[in-house]
RNA sequence: GGGCGAAUAGCUCAGCUGGUUCAGAGCGCCUGCCUUACACGCAGGAUGUCGGGGGUUCGAAUCCCUCUUCGCCCACCA
């Protein structure tokens, strides 16, 4: 490592080999950083869906997880991040029938066995790529517990669940109404369903009462489910309709006769108030057959197809060709009263976007009310805390509202279900079992397995502890359960983390993790998600090889802060990254001449804070960069600590570029050539700091800290920043005075600056300055006065009063004053408006601060030292102003 | 239909407990510089009715109400 640096910081090859190195060193692995001493730290990843490599939003919440991960390891707890990937049952299955839809296959040509051989490849390939993604970003996550949730251990903790659940009664199979998609054709959870407002039409059909006396109107959404009605309902009060409950109706199109039932779920208000009801093909038509034991006649085919038990001549149409059909019947018998406009919410899977139809089949459920008592109070008692807070109104309002779990699928993609029934006749018995049966535990006789898969996620929300080896009772489970921090997006709120909380306190006694983080979502300049389908995702890698993982993740960290979405340009990477690659450039070349200037030394380099120097031998400038570095210090830890990820990145940006570059290395350059006095204190103070700004940034910035961390003398070989200790704040370090010292000699170097700008002064030209101020104010100046005459390319500056006129002038804000002789080059007309602006800018300022001094009300309810404060800026504007003015009065101005 | 959030420079956003960071940063723009760490850089500069209206207060970008516009979550009125 000892070639010399190139001026510009390639990121591509350092950062694979320091990933490899941190790797082979084991440094992600807890047992390998404090064995036994510090706390475990604990971060389960939220495994990513196996169906495609990662995106910017897996990229963003991996950036986070790792920035967390690195500071807690970095503070010496024993920090394991949980890796793992998904098999993401139903959206696995739909990637892999859509490549099979190209080559003109349905996994039903394949057959259940080669269909699932099919997706254990896709899996293999897709997996690998994904983890590769996931160290090229840098994720310091412990391979060595990497999961797969279809693993022989995690399924293992699939089916205690299920048996453990079965047993405990919460887990049930029931004919009930649910979410069927008919393009995947399986049952989804009522999470998995999208909601989405359409416009759509009420249509008003005219149901003739059987007795001839007339009809009734009824009005539905989807008129083709009337082939399946059996009854009208109305409320009990409505005068309108009471002396027909009880009567019949004679249904059109199916001519059968069906009842008219009084119940309270019926809304009179609404449309005519009577309602037809089709328990086979809603909810709450399903509860009102049930109350009043109607029939349900499932006129529909799992493809939502009309099925069988419609007259002929509907059956086999689709359901959109079926309403079409059933509409045009109602109009040409005249039974069509008529068709409204109607904006209401439909819903759509959430893997294909198909309407969803609800349909009444046999499905496992998991009965949730006793899982989301205990996780209601969790968060109720505080144990549980959301960043940001206002999302555990969400949490809670969800779980109070909670449904029954509906977990079967009917995919072959996922755990099958544990379920064996019996076929041997007058038996039937329905074994739910840990073990595979190969025959019925009552009768002996042949049993074969639910057909049925899992909802996948039944086995995520085991991850805190399956990954942990549960059930076993493992070392691992014991030293890394509970966890810490969840970093999540806040799709996954209910599908996901509410359930881990779940399943945690019921099976392990305790809440898997107390803080809950989640992030925005990645979105484009329009505030678009990006998705694939749009066309306007970026490529997480393509990011990295172009400006590096440490630009994206720097990107992605400074772009989100709490609570609010990042928003990327598709269309123009460079707007997006660049500056995050031009910062890891500004860091790579202040550390490549820090580096380059340390062969000189003679004192000892390391060691705590500043130790290796005396306060006595420190410049005002030291003084200054060592407190700005303490306060950075403090304010970076507390913003990691707060999830405020983006504050302390711009903490140490700040810090780097506009403290440590922009000025003291700039000013310590001449101490810093050669063998010249103070060159070692010099050299003392920019190496610490500099170690001091690379262990804030390692979180966010991996690879180039690291690879300037090394590089430093004194480094053993096998040290890394990764498990160097967090800096910490020094109480010796604060000095106030060196801050309002310094911030003058940086006042009066714009000043003089601006002065250079404004007459146009050539760079190359040095000019005379004249400093004129009180003993006091002019002190900390003539401390810096090497400084000052080197930053502001000058000839000399003196401290005296000055009488001369012909220049620049200028005031701080210490009332100090400065003037730049300018001779020819001054244009006195300028000058006097330029001094004139000024003045009156300082005399408004003046004229509303006397203004709010003598308002009485002000001065007697507003506390002490804010009236003293305004009263102090009034002074010093004042006396500003009249420094311009007599400079103007000088100059002869009008 | 219920709940929540956001609106600040051309763009992306900070501004946390009302008053010393109070109108800011980065990008973009303008001017001048290849000053031997860095042109992915340096120095300087311009840019705002803090979404509209009302209120509370000595004092509001900040707190309250209201309107507008965007976004998110939830919802079995067919």
């Amino acid at each position: 490592m000892s070639e010399p640096l190139a001026p510009q910081y390639n990121p591509s090859t350092i950062e694979s080999e320091l990933y490899r190195w941190w790797t082979e060193r084991g440094l992600f692995a807890p047992e390998s950083q404090a064995p036994g001493s510090g706390e475990p730290y604990v971060i389960q990843m939220p495994p990513p869906n196996v169906t495609a490599v990662l995106h910017m939003g897996h990229g963003l919440n991996n950036t986070v997880q790792d920035v967390l991960i690195r500071f807690e390891r970095m503070r010496g707890r024993r920090a394991l991040w949980v890796p793992g990937t998904d098999h993401a049952g139903i959206a696995t299955q739909n990637v892999v029938e859509r490549e099979l839809a190209q080559e003109g296959f349905t996994r039903f040509d394949l057959g259940r066995d080669a269909f699932v051989e099919r997706v254990w490849a896709h899996v293999r390939e897709t997996g690998a790529a994904i983890l590769d993604q996931l160290k090229a970003i840098g994720s310091s996550a412990d391979w060595s517990r990497t999961y797969f949730t279809l693993d022989e251990g995690l399924s293992r903790a699939v089916r205690e669940t299920f048996v453990r659940l079965h047993e405990e009664g919460l887990v049930y199979r029931g004919h009930y109404i649910i979410n069927w998609c008919p393009r995947c054709l399986t049952a989804l959870s009522n999470e998995e369903v999208e909601k989405e407002e359409v416009e759509g039409h009420l249509w008003h059909l005219r149901y003739p009462l059987a007795d001839g006396s007339g009809h009734i109107t009824v009005a539905t959404t989807r008129p083709e489910t009337m082939l399946g009605d059996t009854a009208v309902a109305v409320h009990p009060d409505d005068e309108r309709y009471h002396g027909l409950i009880g009567g019949e109706i004679r249904l059109p199109l199916v001519d059968r006769l069906i009842p008219i039932v009084a119940d309270e779920a019926v809304d009179p208000a609404f449309g005519s108030g009577a309602v037809k009801v089709t328990p086979a093909h809603d909810p709450a038509d399903f509860d009102i057959g049930r109350r009043h034991s109607l029939a349900s006649i499932d006129v529909m085919t799992p493809e939502a197809r009309i099925s069988l038990a419609a007259p002929d001549r509907f059956q086999g149409l689709d359901r959109y060709e079926a309403r079409r059909r059933v509409v045009a019947e109602f109009q040409s018998a005249g039974l069509l009263d008529r068709v409204e406009a109607h904006r209401h919410a439909v819903g759509h899977c959430y893997r294909c976007n198909t309407v969803i139809e609800p349909r009444l089949s046999d499905q496992w459920f998991v009965r949730m009310e006793p899982l989301a008592k205990p996780a209601l109070e969790a968060y109720r008692n505080g144990t549980l805390r959301f960043v940001p807070e206002r999302r555990g109104d969400d949490y809670s309002s969800w779980l109070e509202g909670i449904r029954d779990w509906c977990i079967s699928r009917q995919l072959w993609w996922g755990h099958r279900i544990p379920v064996w029934y019996c076929d041997a006749t007058g038996c039937g018995r329905v074994s739910v079992s840990r073990q595979d049966l190969s025959a019925c535990p009552g009768c002996g006789g042949p049993v074969r397995q639910d057909e049925d898969v899992l909802d996948t996620w039944f086995s995520s929300w085991l991850v805190p502890f399956s990954s942990l080896g549960w059930p076993n009772r493992t070392p691992d489970l014991d030293t890394y359960y509970p966890g810490h921090t969840m970093v999540s997006a806040p799709e996954i709120l209910f599908f996901w983390v509410a359930r881990m909380i779940m399943s945690g306190l019921h099976f392990m006694g305790e809440v898997p993790y107390t803080d809950i983080y989640l992030h925005g979502t990645v979105r484009d300049t329009q505030h678009r998600k990006m998705s694939k389908s749009l066309g306007n995702g970026i490529d997480p890698l393509e990011v990295v090889e172009r400006y590096g993982a440490d630009a994206l993740r720097y990107s992605l960290i400074s772009g989100m802060s709490v609570g609010t979405d990042v928003i990327l340009d598709p269309q123009d990477l460079e707007s997006s990254f660049a500056p995050a690659r031009n910062f890891a450039n500004k860091l790579w070349n202040a550390g490549r001449f820090i580096l380059s200037n340390l062969e000189s030394a003679t004192r000892p380099l390391a060691g705590p804070h500043a130790a290796a120097v005396r306060r006595a031998e420190l410049t005002l400038a030291d003084r200054w960069i060592i407190a700005r570095c303490d306060a950075t210090v403090v304010e970076a830890t507390q913003a990691y600590e707060r999830f405020r990820l983006n504050e302390a990145a711009a903490a140490v940006y700040r810090f780097i570029w506009s403290d440590l570059a922009d000025w003291y290395i700039e000013l310590v350059k001449p101490r810093l050539y050669g063998d010249q006095p103070g060159g070692d204190v010099a050299r003392a103070v920019v190496v610490q700091t500099f170690d001091v700004a690379l262990r804030l940034l390692h979180p966010v910035m991996p690879f180039i800290t690291e690879a300037l961390w090394r590089r430093f003398p004194g480094r053993a070989e096998t040290a890394s920043i990764s498990v160097a200790p967090w800096p910490r704040q020094d109480q010796r370090a604060q000095d106030p005075d060196a801050l309002r010292d310094f911030g003058l000699v940086q006042e009066l170097i714009g000043a003089i600056r601006g002065i250079r700008a404004e007459y146009g002064v050539q760079p190359g030209q040095v000019v005379r300055a004249v400093v004129s101020g009180s003993d006091g104010s002019t002190a900390a100046l003539k401390q810096e006065r090497a400084t000052i005459v080197r930053l502001a390319k000058l000839s000399a500056v003196t401290f005296a009063p000055n009488q001369e006129r012909i220049g620049g002038h200028a005031v701080l804000s210490n009332r100090t004053a400065v003037f730049i002789p300018l001779g020819e080059a001054i244009d006195i007309g300028r000058e006097c408006s330029r001094l004139g602006t000024e003045a009156e800018r300082l005399l408004r300022l003046v004229e509303s601060q006397e203004k709010k001094l003598g308002n009485e009300q002000f001065v007697s309810r507003a506390p002490a030292e804010v009236v003293d404060r305004e009263r102090e800026k009034l002074t010093t504007w004042k006396e500003q102003a009249g420094v311009l003015l007599k400079k103007r009065e000088l100059l002869g101005c009008s």
